[in-house]
RNA sequence: GGGCGCUUAGCUCAGUUGGUUCAGAGCACCUCGUUUACACCGAGGGGGUCGGGGGUUCGAAUCCCUCAGCGCCCACCA
């Protein structure tokens, strides 16, 4: 097959996916071999690929890759999250542009909407991540919403209620009035606002004067059932057991007292709304309070609010703001900066509010997780800085609030069958709900109709907690061969914006169900910023598109491009400029290969000195450059152990290698050079595939004839060998010297072509590699010895080496005596500074013998240089 | 308010327990080059008092203190 010119990266991509798909190459079944198993952060199913996601999933399909080239049995398994809240959220969008509002619907109807969107939009993403590449085993694809994925989560409520870990309570929750449910405190993210404090006069009962209270929040006076002061303050001591009237309403509330005050903030006088701020529902409790909640789930006042009903919450504020004003009072308004919460998915602003929800107990299943990261190291977190945040979340964890009011997810499995607080089941079905409703309430009698499901859903995060674990039915069947076999997974690959989310959480459930850890290691990527470091999302319109990058240059380019941006755990600044580099580089190899397909081959040619020293050398770099690479795996220096490639192919492969062994124009290459050179360039392809599956494939099929199961994604990593370090130091001797022959070029304007002769003043025994100097120095003939008197020409050093070149022209000797110079001087100072060093006792005393005899060792080189330097000089 | 991290070449970053001419890499830049693999290339080159100041040490980019700037996480001051 002839190798086209140019490399067209769309023209292959689809072609090669196709053929590992077909050849199951990426299907895993339990087997003898050891397993190496990845589970993927599933994206939201109705989501589309960013930076963020080519990213991790770059990563993740290198490592599965190299562990699947290692001989591990290698299991990526793909899948999908609800995502209840943002699903909901696009589909109740979408509706309302169709003019159809949720509250029109029935429950079951919304749900079928909402299936239909999945269905529609679901799994775009997974073809993405095809398109990226991702060697997922795709029959194993998951979503959260599966039938067996939902009764995995079921059985686990159920069990945590048993264990008295779920419960129900009144509390102070985070309502989101655009999406109108509750989230959990980590779905809310507190902005700073610039805000104001406004200072309204409360009028105290039987009395002329006015209490100032200082708040932010206006509107909320509504809700206010006692002003508080600090039982010490003289200000307001004559104020104890006073009552006031809230403003603008008929209400009269007492004043109490609680140290709960800061004296020296607004006035020291605070408002007490119990129902809509967390502080003030504990001084309501402690006082007791009465609770009058004034919002309706929607964020509009109701019938608390009298004559303010129906405003939604920030009309209400000008409405009520402008009242006091018309009233006098108002006394002032000062700028005040503030952090307000606002949820993660909608922006909206946070409402504080009481309401049953139920929340899951969580001090004691953090601390098998605690002890797993932070103390046994059974899962080790990279980059080490996150075990800081994470020790600091998880020593201070607090309950989680795992109900939500939505309708796309897992409907809570609490049937109410009265009244009474504790009239309730927890059941897997309505037919064991029944049973358990009868057994606990003692009614024989009751039946379905008298059972009513608990409206709410559960949060995401409760289906995806189980991921490692449900993925491998390992909640449902705790001991079936899979979940044996896979559990737990080797690595986890996720942004450090779900630590807390998500990888926390799996931990604990992971040790809390299997009693093991979910996997070995956490890797936590950097967040994708474009190249002026600004975090990339859609509003600032600087985000990629993933899929062009794609089709722009190539799966390949662009993840070498995050790669080569990605340091470890760090914040990646994404510049496009990295794709093209990565473009370059695939033409590069391409070329290679090209160059040595073009060869005409010739059995009984003699194979030249240079090309055996030359192949030698590489094997001995090549396993150094492993070796290397190997390490900076181990240690998830993705990027690093990419540069080393990169450098070993693009400069020691195609820029001295291929250089060294080509023959002359058009002729033939002798069969035993060109046997090897296509051995190592193979194994180039096999430690580039993990990172340029595309590419690496292509080339491989065309090195020879490839049986047709054969495939370089399913050929084996290379196993790291002895290497003589000797071979490549000498090697790299050659290559200074070559660098002086190419500046000396250079500097005399000798054209490449032109033959040179070299003095060195050295003995030939000192050599390995004269024919490469001879071949890459355009050199014709090298003498070991000092030119005669009469030959011209200039000289160069490297180390205490002397290299004379004859030339046409005797050097200028003026010139060449100022370069001599400079470099007398140069090495004099170095040798002053070292001996300085070596003259002083104590550092002789304490520096440890190794560096002592490099020191002397410097000394000796310096001058031996000063000695020729000066030679030259005399004779000039 | 508390905690953590960052600051090294024009840009993005390495620099492993302080010690080889140790100040590095990639990209960018400059010079030269139509050598039939590749101009998506080749050869060569310039460029940083390692954020400022102080200290420990024979020796500091590396350890300590301090100042400045930036970033992240957590937290109920209305």
């Amino acid at each position: 097959m002839e190798i086209p010119s140019k490399f067209d990266a769309k023209g292959i991509e689809s072609k090669w996916y196709a053929f590992w798909q077909k050849n199951n190459f990426f299907k895993s079944t339990p087997d003898e071999r050891e397993p190496y198993t990845i589970v993927i952060p599933p994206p939201n199913v109705t989501g589309i690929l960013h930076m963020g996601h080519m990213l991790n999933n770059s990563l993740q399909d290198i490592i599965i890759r190299r562990a699947r080239m290692r001989g591990y049995n290698a299991c990526w398994v793909p899948g999908t999250d609800h995502a209840s809240i943002a699903t909901e959220a696009k589909v109740v969008a979408k509706l309302k542009a169709e003019g159809i509002e949720k509250s029109d619907l029935t429950r079951k109807e919304f749900l079928t909407h909402a299936s239909d969107w999945t269905e529609k939009y679901g799994g775009v993403i997974l073809e993405q991540l095809k398109k990226l590449g991702c060697s997922c085993d795709w029959d194993r694809t998951k979503f959260t919403l599966d039938p067996e994925m939902t009764e995995s989560v079921l059985q686990v409520f159920e069990k945590l209620h048993y264990e008295g870990l779920i419960y129900r309570g009144f509390r102070m929750v985070n309502w989101d009035p655009e999406a109108q449910t509750t989230l959990s405190d980590e779905e809310v993210i507190y902005e700073e606002k610039n805000g104001n404090l406004y200072y309204i006069a409360y009028q105290v009962l039987d009395s002329d004067e006015k209490v100032i209270i200082a708040t932010t929040r206006p509107e909320t006076l509504l809700g206010d059932t006692a002003v508080c002061i600090h039982p010490e303050d003289e200000r307001y001591s004559h104020l104890k057991g006073k009552k006031v009237c809230v403003p603008l309403t008929a209400r009269v509330i007492p004043i109490i007292e609680d140290d709960y005050v800061t004296m020296d903030f607004g006035t020291g006088c605070l408002k007490v709304t119990p129902a809509h701020d967390q502080n003030d529902k504990l001084l309501g409790e402690k006082h007791q309070l009465e609770v009058i909640d004034i919002f309706n789930p929607d964020g509009t006042i109701n019938e608390n609010g009298g004559k303010y009903q129906d405003l939604n919450r920030f009309k209400a504020r000008k409405v009520i703001i402008n009242d006091l004003e018309t009233q006098e009072l108002l006394l002032k308004i000062e700028p005040h900066k503030h952090k307000v919460g606002v949820s993660e998915r909608t922006k909206a602003i946070i409402e504080p509010r009481l309401s049953d929800q139920w929340f899951l107990k969580m001090k004691e299943l953090a601390q098998p997780a605690i002890n797993g990261v932070l103390n046994s190291n059974d899962i080790e977190l990279l980059p080490e800085k996150f075990k800081n945040t994470f020790r600091h979340w998880m020593e201070n964890i607090r309950d989680w609030n795992i109900s939500r009011q939505l309708w796309w997810g897992q409907r809570i499995p609490v049937y109410y069958f009265g009244k009474g607080k504790e009239d309730y089941v927890v059941a897997l079905d309505e037919v064991k709900a029944l049973e358990k409703a009868k057994l606990k309430s003692g009614k024989g009698s009751l039946t379905m109709d008298d059972l009513r499901q608990d409206e709410d859903v559960l949060d995401t995060w409760f289906s995806s907690w189980l991921w490692p674990i449900s993925v491998f039915d390992g909640i449902l069947n705790p001991e079936n061969k899979e979940i044996k076999y896979y559990y737990p997974t080797q690595d986890l690959v996720t942004g450090p914006d779900i630590l807390f989310f998500w990888v926390a959480r799996m931990i604990m459930s992971g040790y809390a169900f299997r009693d093991e850890k979910p996997f070995s290691k956490i890797y936590l990527t950097g967040l994708v910023r474009d190249k002026k470091g600004r975090k990339m999302s859609k509003q600032l319109g600087n985000s990629p598109d993933a899929l062009k990058l794609i089709e722009d240059y190539g799966a390949d380019s662009v993840r070498v491009g995050l790669m080569l941006s990605s340091a470890a755990g760090n914040d990646l600044l994404f510049d496009e400029n990295l794709c093209k580099q990565g473009k370059n580089f695939a033409n590069k190899i391409w070329n290679a290969y090209r160059l040595i397909e073009g060869w005409e081959i010739k059995e009984d040619l003699q194979t030249p000195k240079v090309a055996s020293e030359a192949i030698e050398w590489y094997k001995n770099h090549f396993q150094k450059t492993l070796t290397w690479v190997n390490e900076n795996f181990e240690k998830y220096r993705i990027s690093d152990a990419l540069m080393s490639i990169y450098k070993l192919v693009w400069e020691d492969f195609c820029s001295w290698l291929l250089e060294l062994i080509k023959p002359e124009h058009g002729q033939p290459i002798d069969l035993q050079t060109y046997s090897n050179v296509i051995i190592l360039f193979e194994k180039n392809l096999r430690i580039l595939h993990p990172f340029m599956p595309f590419i690496t494939e292509e080339l491989w099929h065309f090195i020879k004839n490839r049986k047709e199961e054969e495939a370089l994604t399913i050929s084996a990593w290379p196993t790291p060998q002895v290497f003589d370090e000797k071979r490549i130091s000498d090697f790299e001797l050659a290559q200074q010297i070559i660098g002086g022959i190419r500046n000396f070029r250079k500097e005399k304007n000798i054209a490449h072509k032109e033959k040179i002769s070299l003095y060195i003043n050295a003995d030939k025994s000192n050599f390995s590699f004269e024919s490469v100097i001879l071949k890459l120095g355009g050199v014709s003939e090298m003498h070991f010895s000092n030119p005669a008197e009469d030959i011209v020409g200039g000289s160069f050093r490297i180390k205490n080496l002397e290299f004379f070149i004859p030339t046409n022209a005797a050097e200028d000797p003026k010139a060449e005596k100022e370069k001599l110079i400079t470099e007398l001087n140069y090495t004099k100072g170095f040798l002053a500074s070292v001996e300085k060093k070596l003259s002083n006792d104590r550092f002789v005393a304490n520096a440890p013998e190794k560096v002592i005899e490099l020191e002397r060792k410097k000394v000796r080189d310096a001058k031996e240089k000063i000695l020729l330097l000066e030679k030259n000089l005399e004779s000039i």
